[in-house]
DNA sequence: GTATTGACCTCGA
DNA sequence: ATCGAGGCCAATA
């Protein structure tokens, strides 16, 4: 069941349109969001957020293992710790991982 | 209009 | 666990 997100038409404002509906303490994955509003462009989401992302919450959007953005995984897990999103120990190079087992966030799921 | 880059995903070795 | 290759889409130059 494809929930097509089309905020007006831009792939822009679908995106921040989704990403919007994340709320705090949860997070999804690049690919979901893509497949949410019907696109597949998981490449194209973190575009969008790297030079559009401005006054989104782009520490919600994460990699498909839990793993934050690149060059971002310190900012990003200072957003974490404080919405009290739930993190795990991790043998990756930033030390932790998202817990999607329990963050994992679809704005249709709800 | 084409070429390159990029906060990605999945599979294979 | 690691590394590499291909495919996906959009924005920038």
């Amino acid at each position: 069941m494809t929930r097509v997100f089309d905020a007006g038409g831009d792939y822009t404002d679908a995106v921040v349109a989704v990403v919007a509906t994340i709320p705090a303490g949860r997070v999804m994955t690049y690919g979901d969001v893509a497949w949410t509003f019907g696109h597949a462009g998981a490449r194209a989401v973190g575009m969008v957020m790297r030079y559009h992302g401005e006054g989104l919450p782009w520490w919600r959007v994460v990699r498909a293992g839990g793993h934050p953005p690149r060059g971002l995984s310190v900012e990003a897990r200072a957003h974490y710790d404080e919405e009290g999103t739930p993190l795990l120990p991790a043998p990756t190079p930033e030390g932790y991982r998202i817990d999607l087992r329990t963050a994992a966030w679809t704005p249709d799921a709800h």
